[in-house]
DNA sequence: AGGAGGGGAGAACGATCGTTCTCCCGCTGT
DNA sequence: ACAGCGGGAGAACGATCGTTCTCCCCTCCT
């Protein structure tokens, strides 16, 4: 039997690999009960609705997306290769198999406008984000208003990969962040 | 009484509004009936199931695209001008209301991976975006690479300007396109 | 004038879904 | 040993949805 914890992540995990796969919509709770190993009873005394659910998968995605940011981050020598090596983490995700895409700008487009608390999950790991890269370009000592234009590539560089299915946008991105780089530090 | 042709216009129409503001499976096709005027009956005879319609709106959606990129490209002087001018057509329409991202973009993570037909219809009207781009950028004398780089920040500026409501960002990515540009140019 | 057919309003149907409930098993503490 | 309870399996419930069908009216053609 599974502890309250371990039924937690199992749920969790299970759900996000179905609405990353399917979408959410297209997930019934009977889906994630199967795919998870824990009774819908079970499921339902551990969240409260499938909104719940869905903002504690987002909530999974947004730790290892940071993890895997500063993972990527940990490997690089300089400040300017620091800001870099966010495309060299999007290039191995969207090699991945499966790979479809932002989670969080999938579920925005899917159900941004029907549940706030969704919309306000997705706006708040974007923002985290941004002021990750943020602090890496001051470290770098370029002007703010980079950091914004490299999430932009960034951002950019996700959807054309998922929907093109072309995971060499994430060199080209990197090239442009290089660009855009170099010509701000100037 | 409408003529066929008025009256799949009307429905499209009608689809589109609905659709982009709540999401397509949130719309119920009763609702589609009750926004357009046309009556279920007539609805299913213009059209063989609701992904017939979505199909159709993501191809009107695909004109009015173009157009507008277009219109936006003819009062522009210089080559590298009308390349540009793709960020201030972004820049109108982030600022009108209930703006919320790309139809495409928030079709294809609610849909994509269930028909078929949506994401391909997705993945041929990025493509054309991007053929257009690239004839921009040659009619500029620029390499082709720097094509995928403008989309990238065109791309990345929609999906940020829909999620945290800042218009701003369309600036920014034509800051930073321009730069991409200058660097490419030397 | 009269019949045929297109179209509107809305009921109906079958399927699915989120959520809850029932029934029963097996473990726990004393 | 035994009362009690957490949990599993799955039925049940109410709502919604895509799609079709029924019934009726109106209009057009000859």
């Amino acid at each position: 039997m599974l502890d309250e914890q371990a039924a937690r992540e199992s749920v969790v995990a299970a759900a996000d690999r179905l609405f990353y796969a399917r979408g959410v919509q297209a997930v019934g709770m009977d889906a994630v009960r199967a795919e998870a190993g824990v009774s819908l009873k079970r499921i339902y005394g551990l969240f409260q609705s499938k909104e719940d659910l869905v903002v504690a998968v987002l909530a999974l995605r947004t730790r290892q997306w940071t993890e895997g940011v500063e993972r990527a981050a940990a490997g690089a020598a300089t400040p300017r290769d620091r800001i870099l090596s966010v495309f060299d983490f999007l290039d191995a995700w969207f090699r991945e198999d499966g790979f479809r895409g932002c989670a969080f700008i999938n579920s925005f487009g899917e159900l941004g406008a029907t549940s706030p608390r969704i919309a306000e999950a997705v706006r708040g790991h974007k923002e985290a984000f941004r002021e990750h890269v943020l602090a890496l370009v001051r470290e770098a000592g370029l002007p703010d208003a980079v950091a914004l234009q490299v999430v932009l590539l960034a951002e950019g560089a996700q959807t054309t990969a998922a929907i093109t299915h072309d995971a060499d946008v994430a060199r080209e991105a990197r090239r442009a962040a290089a660009s855009l780089l170099a010509a701000s530090a100037a």
